[in-house]
DNA sequence: TGAAATATATACAATTATTAACAGGTTTTT
DNA sequence: AAAAACCTGTTAATAATTGTATATATTTCA
């Protein structure tokens, strides 16, 4: 191309680039668009001064993102692979153009990130982390329950939400659980999100409990159901043999993910 | 791998794994990346600076905050400070106690940062970014509207967003506007959008229209309304005096704010 | 506890990216 | 048509990043 173009359009030019998330070296973009390196430098400050771009030494990036922070004292960074495998085999489950409840928490946060290049698939969610991650995947709907933002806690909570999630039904809702006790009653730590919980399990024609072990046996504040009003618990196999006799007893599926 | 990353591109890559939980050897991650184990450790210590992640003696790890992005391309441009002025003569018109709408836009997101230390509030947004702002500010109370995420513009729109809105009614909503024609008809560049300023709009006792002179005088493509349907329109002193007139044959009150 | 092994930090040099300064050219304004 | 404003390219100066060698911490194991 020994094309000549204005100012204005190799800025558009590269706006849309960056947008594009692809990533360019200044030397390589002068030459494309057959211009001095000082040029393009002009061009990205310009672009960085709109608030278009962020420039950083070597390279572009988008411009500035909004971020939301959150609290996650409570992971532990050991059942990260259990999380993993569970919401791998909570994956197995998931078929092109169904419709999704994904709940709030590390183990369906996991399964969110899993979802990123499904095709044809709509999202519904409490949850601002999962929003966040499939914001970008253009097979995915995602919708957002309304509701009161929990300080320091990523999701949303309250009457909107409830009544927001009567507005739909879904193939399957994916659940978290801050505990499970051995008679297969599901614990959340926060009354609201079990009320959330509860609510959310109505709306779907299967619901399916992520839980890794280290849960299991544990009762934490808020009851917000049994095992026996879902489709199955997928969890670990580092789930004590005891334990998981005991959950036998519910009737319940239990689906043992390798680590 | 011989490709070349920029330090933030390495830094992304780093703070993925460690969100993934896998275990990294500083020599394996050096090699991976084609860079010396010093940089290595340079690009640690700054995502822990950052806080994102932890570092041990010999390795890495989550931290215990997580942030979420959303992209979110915020003009900084030349009206910014026609757009803080503006949200400064808004700002005069909210009481303590009272519950608020703020809409989607730039110059709403002006006055949801001179908000954040107002007491006792409760405010109702359809703009993750207005969201993302009051996160942590004590005397708010944010409410989300649900609705689907539009995709690289953090804001909820649909079905869902108007019927949460039906839920509320309000003291005042402040809405932004893409354009004002001089009859004082308003526009927005996005359809969906239009409907929820409009719906908005019957949820409120008051309606305050923020809007820098730049978009007066401009028609857009989406029609939600006119300025009869509102209390004020504040705008910035920079507005031509020809169109202040015709503005003005509205009867609506409209409000300058010095910039 | 103390020494070896390993991990991390410091200091400086080399490399590379970015900016500043100036000059020539083009377009716009008067 | 002259003056002003603007854009671009060249060269030189400045600043940021990275790697190497070296020093200091931390852990482990005897």
């Amino acid at each position: 191309m020994i094309t000549k173009y204005t100012a204005e359009q190799r800025q558009k030019y590269l706006a849309e680039l960056v947008r594009q998330g692809k990533s360019l070296a200044v030397s390589q973009l002068a030459k494309t668009l057959n211009v001095s390196e000082m040029t393009i430098h002009r061009d990205l400050n310009k672009l960085q001064e709109q608030g278009h771009i962020e420039r950083t030494y070597g390279g572009v990036m988008p411009a500035e993102k909004m971020e939301f922070e959150f609290d996650f004292s409570k992971r532990r960074s050991a059942n990260q692979k259990a999380k993993k495998a569970i919401a791998c085999q909570a994956l197995k489950f998931i078929r092109p153009g169904q419709r999704l409840i994904l709940d709030t928490g590390t183990t369906t946060l996991e399964l969110a990130y899993l979802l990123k290049d499904f095709e044809n698939l709509t999202v519904i969610t409490p949850s601002l982390a999962v929003a966040s991650v499939l914001q970008f995947s253009p097979g995915i709907q995602t919708v957002l329950l309304g509701g009161i933002i929990r300080k320091g806690s990523p999701d949303l909570t309250g009457v909107v939400t409830e009544k927001v999630l009567d507005m739909f039904m879904v193939d399957i809702a994916f659940q978290g659980a801050d505990g499970i006790a051995l008679n297969g009653e599901l614990f959340n730590s926060d009354m609201r999100i079990a009320k959330v919980d509860q609510k959310m399990r109505r709306r779907a024609r299967q619901t399916y409990v992520l839980c890794d072990s280290s849960k299991i046996g544990k009762i934490d504040f808020a009851s917000n159901g049994s095992l026996i009003e879902v489709s199955a618990l997928i969890t670990d196999n580092k789930i004590d043999s005891g334990h998981f006799e005991s959950l036998k007893k519910t009737n319940t599926q239990i689906i043992i993910s390798e680590i």
